[in-house]
RNA sequence: GCCCCCAUAGCUUAAUGGACAAAGUAAUGGCCUUCUAAGCCAUUGAUGCAGGUUCGACUCCUGCUGGGGGUACCA
C-alpha cells in the first residue's frame, strides 16, 4: 500500500501546475482494499478527488495517471485498471506476492513493525479502578483495550509504558476503613470486606483503610495478570501527595491567578480553558478534591520530558471529569499531546436478564469469578471485538455454553492445524529453507489469497496506531484464519513433491 | 433542560465518504479410506424514522423516536 501511495504521488506531481492548484499539495492519497475482489487488491479514488478540484472528467484523469504508472512496467502489478466513475484498481502480480513470503520469513516477529515513532515515549493509563474492592467485570473493559493499544503503539516504534494509577488517598480509603471496621460509617459490603475484617488489625479507620487498600491492590495486580495484561508501572496517588507536587501545582495555579475563594473552598477557573463550570480544588473542610491530585499527577507525567504523549482510558461514567482535567493540563502550559479515551459500558446478561451491579451494595460479578468460568483469551477477544464506542452486551450463558462454537476456537483451531503439520514434517524431513524458486510453485487461488491477507498486517497495525480502532485486530484475525482454513482445505501441504511441500510450509 | 455514546440480518457485532453492506450464531442442504470435520461449500436474511449536503452516505449535518452515561465542595 505504501508503495502504491508513493507511485501515485509521483505520477500526479506535475499533472497540473502546483501554483494553479495548491490543493494538490494537501490532497491525501487514499489507497484502500476494495471489498469486492473484482475491483483488485488495492484501489484509489484520487482521480475522483482531483476531478472535483479541476472540474474535469475523472475517467480522463484516471487514465492519465494509469498511463504514467504503466509506463514504468512495474513487476508489482499484474494489471492496473481504470473503471467508472473514476477509480484506479491495482492487481498484484503472483511474483510479487510469492516474494512477500520471503520478506515475512525474514522479518519473523518484526513483520508489520514500523519505526515511525522511534524513541518517542508514550504513557497509556487504564483501568485504574479504586482499591476499595476487587476488580469487577464492569471496571475492566479498558484493560484488554489499553493492553492491546499499547502493544500496537510499541509496534509503531513508540516506547510504551502501561500504567495503573492507584487512588489510595482520599475519602474512599477512609470509607473502606470504616467498612472493614464495620462501624456506623461503613459503606462497602461483600465477602471481601468480611475477609479484610479478619486480616487487618487496627482501630484507626484511616490506617485500616490503607492496609485494606494494600491487600486489595495486590489482588487487582493478580487479576490483571490473569487477564494477560502486562503493566509497566503502578503509580500511587499517596506518593504523589508525599512528593509535595500537589501543593506545588496549587501554588502555580494560584500564582497564575487561576484560583479563587468561594464559600470557604478554593476553586479553579477551568472555564477559562473551555470548561462549562469552575471546579473545586480544596474543599471547605480543607481536604483536596480528586481533581487537585489528578492535575498534579499529570504534571508528574509530563515533567522533565518523561513522556511525549499521554493517553488515559476511562469509563464513560467519568465523562464529566474530562473538561476539568483537560483545563488543568492546559493551565500548566503542557503542550504535549494528552488524550482521554472513553469506553462505554459492558452489560452482562444472565438468562437473558441484565445483571444489575453495585459495588457499595456488594452486588457484582468480579473479574476473578469471570476468569474462573471463562478462559482469558475468550474474555479478551469478546471485549476487544467490539468498538469501545458502543455498549457491549456480554451474554454469560452464551460464552460458557457455546465455547465450541466460539470464534476464538476458530482461530485457535488454525493454530492447532499448523502445529500438527509442523510436527509431522519433522518426522518426514520435509522442512528446508525456502527460495523464490520454491515459492513460485504457490499458484492456487487460496494460496495467493492467504498471502494477500498476510500482507494486510502492517496496514492493520499502522491504521490502528492512528485511529485506535482496536476491534480491527480480532476481526482481522478472523479473516486471516478464514483464508488459512480455506487454503488448508484446498491444498495439501505435506505432499510428495518436496519443493511444493517446502513452499507451503513456508506459507 | 443541557452535554457525550449508541441504534446495521432473529441474536452478538464489522465496514479511514466509495463501486454489490461483512462475519459469527441461529435455519436448511452438501463434503471425511489422504496434514485435526472445533473445518470447507451452498441457500435464506439487515442500515430506527423524516429531511439535507455530495458525482457517491451505515458513515457528515438538522429534527424526531428509543437505549446507556454525565451534569457534586463523591471518587
Amino acid at each position: 500500500r505504501k508503495k502504491i501511495v508513493k507511485l501515485i504521488g509521483n505520477s500526479i506531481k506535475n499533472l497540473q501546475g502546483e501554483k494553479i492548484f495548491p490543493e494538490f499539495k494537501s490532497l491525501e492519497i487514499q489507497v484502500e482494499r476494495p471489498e469486492n475482489k473484482n475491483y483488485g487488491d488495492y484501489t484509489t479514488n484520487i482521480a475522483l478527488k482531483i476531478s472535483s478540484l479541476l472540474k474535469k472528467n475523472p475517467i480522463k484523469i484516471a487514465s492519465i495517471i494509469e498511463k504514467r504508472l504503466s509506463i514504468k512496467k512495474l513487476r508489482i502489478f499484474e494489471k492496473i485498471e481504470v473503471v467508472r466513475p473514476g477509480f484506479i484498481n491495482f492487481f498484484l502480480s503472483k511474483e510479487y506476492l510469492q516474494g512477500e513470503i520471503l520478506r515475512i520469513l525474514e522479518d519473523k516477529k518484526e513483520f508489520g513493525n514500523s519505526k515511525i515513532k522511534k524513541n518517542k515515549k508514550v504513557q497509556i493509563e487504564f483501568i485504574s479502578a479504586n482499591p476499595t474492592g476487587p476488580l469487577t467485570v464492569g471496571n475492566a473493559r479498558g484493560g484488554p483495550f489499553g493492553d492491546v493499544l499499547g502493544n500496537i503503539l510499541k509496534r509503531n516504534g513508540w516506547n510504551v509504558k502501561k500504567a495503573y494509577y492507584v487512588n489510595d488517598y482520599g475519602n474512599q480509603i477512609l470509607i473502606l476503613g470504616h467498612s472493614i471496621l464495620k462501624d456506623s460509617q461503613a459503606q462497602y459490603k461483600g465477602e471481601y470486606i468480611d475477609k479484610l475484617s479478619k486480616a487487618v488489625i487496627g482501630k484507626n479507620p484511616k490506617q485500616v483503610g490503607k492496609k485494606g487498600a494494600k491487600i486489595i491492590i495486590k489482588g487487582i495486580q493478580e487479576t490483571t495478570q490473569r487477564l494477560g495484561i502486562k503493566y509497566d508501572e503502578w503509580l500511587f496517588e499517596s506518593s504523589i501527595y508525599k512528593t509535595g507536587l500537589v501543593e506545588d501545582v496549587l501554588e502555580v495555579l494560584k500564582k497564575r491567578k487561576l484560583t479563587y475563594e468561594k464559600d470557604g473552598a478554593t476553586w479553579f477557573k477551568s472555564t477559562k480553558y473551555g470548561d462549562i463550570r469552575d471546579r473545586v480544588l480544596i474543599k471547605s473542610d480543607n481536604s483536596k478534591t480528586y481533581l487537585a491530585g489528578d492535575i498534579a499527577f499529570h504534571q508528574y507525567k509530563f515533567k522533565e520530558g518523561k513522556f511525549d504523549k499521554v493517553i488515559n482510558i476511562w469509563g464513560a461514567d467519568h465523562y464529566g471529569d474530562v473538561p476539568g482535567l483537560k483545563a488543568g493540563v492546559k493551565a500548566l502550559s503542557i503542550q504535549k499531546p494528552f488524550e482521554i479515551i472513553l469506553h462505554q459500558f459492558v452489560t452482562f446478561l444472565e438468562k437473558g436478564e441484565k445483571m444489575k451491579m453495585s459495588k457499595r451494595k456488594g452486588k457484582y460479578l468480579t473479574m476473578d469469578e469471570l476468569l474462573d468460568q471463562i478462559n482469558p483469551d475468550i474474555i479478551r477477544f469478546f471485549f476487544l471485538k467490539t468498538s469501545i464506542n458502543t455498549h457491549l452486551n456480554f451474554d454469560l450463558d452464551l460464552a460458557k455454553e457455546q465455547s465450541e462454537k466460539n470464534p476464538v476456537f476458530y482461530i485457535q483451531y488454525a493454530y492447532a492445524r499448523i502445529c500438527a503439520m509442523l510436527r509431522k514434517c519433522k518426522t518426514q524431513n520435509a522442512k528446508g529453507k525456502n527460495t523464490i524458486q520454491n515459492l513460485k510453485l504457490l499458484e492456487d487461488a487460496s494460496e495467493l489469497n492467504l498471502i494477500k491477507e498476510l500482507i494486510r498486517f502492517p496496514e492493520i497495525i499502522e491504521n490502528t496506531a492512528i485511529d485506535y480502532q482496536v476491534q480491527r485486530l480480532p476481526n482481522y484475525a478472523l479473516e486471516l484464519v478464514s483464508a488459512f482454513h480455506k487454503f488448508y482445505e484446498e491444498c495439501r501441504v505435506l505432499t510428495d513433491d518436496k519443493k511444493l511441500a517446502q513452499a507451503r510450509l513456508g506459507l
